[in-house]
DNA sequence: CGGCTGGCGGTTGTATACATTCCGACCCTG
DNA sequence: CAGGGTCGGAATGTATACAACCGCCAGCCG
């Protein structure tokens, strides 16, 4: 929409999926006028989007506050992301064995190769390329509904590994590689298939640094 | 959020889901506050708003203007629906089979009971029943992803529909009851299948109104 | 000691002013 | 007459100021 209000969404929200404003911060809008240098009508608007994001919540009268985000919610978050993800990279396939798709696969192969390379040189940049990978899967789909219904997922899954530090099993790329394959393939159900498994894989791994239970 | 722009939001998206505003209308600041009274704050607030579920769309500096709804965006809105109830079904339908919903699928066939009633004696009820049964089962799923997502999708729905007249096919109800059976009885491959095809029939139904060719 | 009331901080709603950008009409030229 | 460029109005984007309302908390009174 408007030009400024979208950079403070922007900022707003990577400042919290950073750590910025950890969870249950309370978010004056004076203090974020402050901190972005801006008026208060960007700040609302960006408040009012973020809110829609789920990223916080807002009792009338009593201020904004990030929302928590614990383990009970990642569970529910992977679980959506799982049947999401998995029509996505079954439709992509399917577009790409109907022939909907000239060259678009290509992409996809590349990111996996530097993802795989990010792996060594530049780990900062993983999270980053693993986004773009199942973004593009989305977008191969050719959907623009589950492009963003997607979208506002995968933001949250972000914020969840940003509030891990050292997490992202190396595995998770040849596993990327199998789902390219497939989806280059024209292979709806493999690659639905394993991209459900790569999902569970990463929740299980979730779970498993989180659940002291 | 707020408690003015939230109304603004109500009411300008009720205009625009019952025709008051056509699609391409070009939505104006100033005219929205002369529609409802209110400065142009909220209305800024509320245009956002609308525009994050996908019902307005806003170039910088350009103007709002409500969104086109084509046959094409149907499809893929019914799409996505398909696979985001097959889960909110087979979800809940894995809850009631495991114990973890006291009785609350009685509310489940009381729909389908007044539902079944509305047909007869009020059809204009039957859209808002129809939306209830729907928004209950995902509410059953238990999962507040799912619920928000399905929202969202579900709004889009009711616009389509609205923009029909005379639709939906009493059969539909059956339909639904054979679902509520299925996620009372706790089982989840059934319901998921059910609610699949009960979707895909209202796909096809909508196809076959709009698709001349 | 408990309930109530008052003030205060903060949010919300509104109004106004100004900068920026877009759209369309008009005019000029070939 | 056709095409393109330019200018002006209009709408949006932004900032600031101010009034009204709500919730929290502290202090007071019973």
């Amino acid at each position: 929409m408007s030009k400024l209000a979208d950079t403070v969404v922007a900022r707003l929200r990577a400042g919290i999926v950073d750590g910025s404003y950890p969870p249950d911060t309370r978010l004056t809008e004076a203090g974020l006028c402050r901190d972005f240098g801006v008026s208060r009508v960007p700040v609302r608007e960006a408040l009012r989007h973020l809110e829609a994001e789920g990223f916080v919540v807002s009792r009338p009268y009593a201020g904004v506050r990030v929302v928590r985000f614990g383990p009970d919610e990642a569970a529910d978050l992977f679980a959506v992301r799982t049947t999401l993800e998995e029509t996505t990279a079954r439709r992509a396939a399917t577009r790409v064995r109907d022939g909907d798709l000239p060259g678009r696969t290509e992409h996809l192969r590349d990111l996996v190769a530097m993802g795989s390379a990010a792996l060594r040189d530049s780990p900062d940049e993983v999270a980053a390329l693993n986004t773009s990978f199942h973004a593009t899967v989305a977008d191969l789909s050719g959907s623009t509904v589950l492009v963003s219904l997607f979208r506002q997922v995968a933001a949250k899954i972000e914020w969840l590994y940003a509030m891990d530090v050292g997490v992202r099993g190396p595995h998770s790329w040849s596993e990327h590689a199998a789902i390219a394959d497939a989806v280059a393939a024209g292979d709806p159900d493999l690659a639905a298939r394993l991209m459900g498994e790569h999902v569970q894989a990463s929740l299980d791994g979730y779970l498993l640094r989180h659940a002291p239970s």
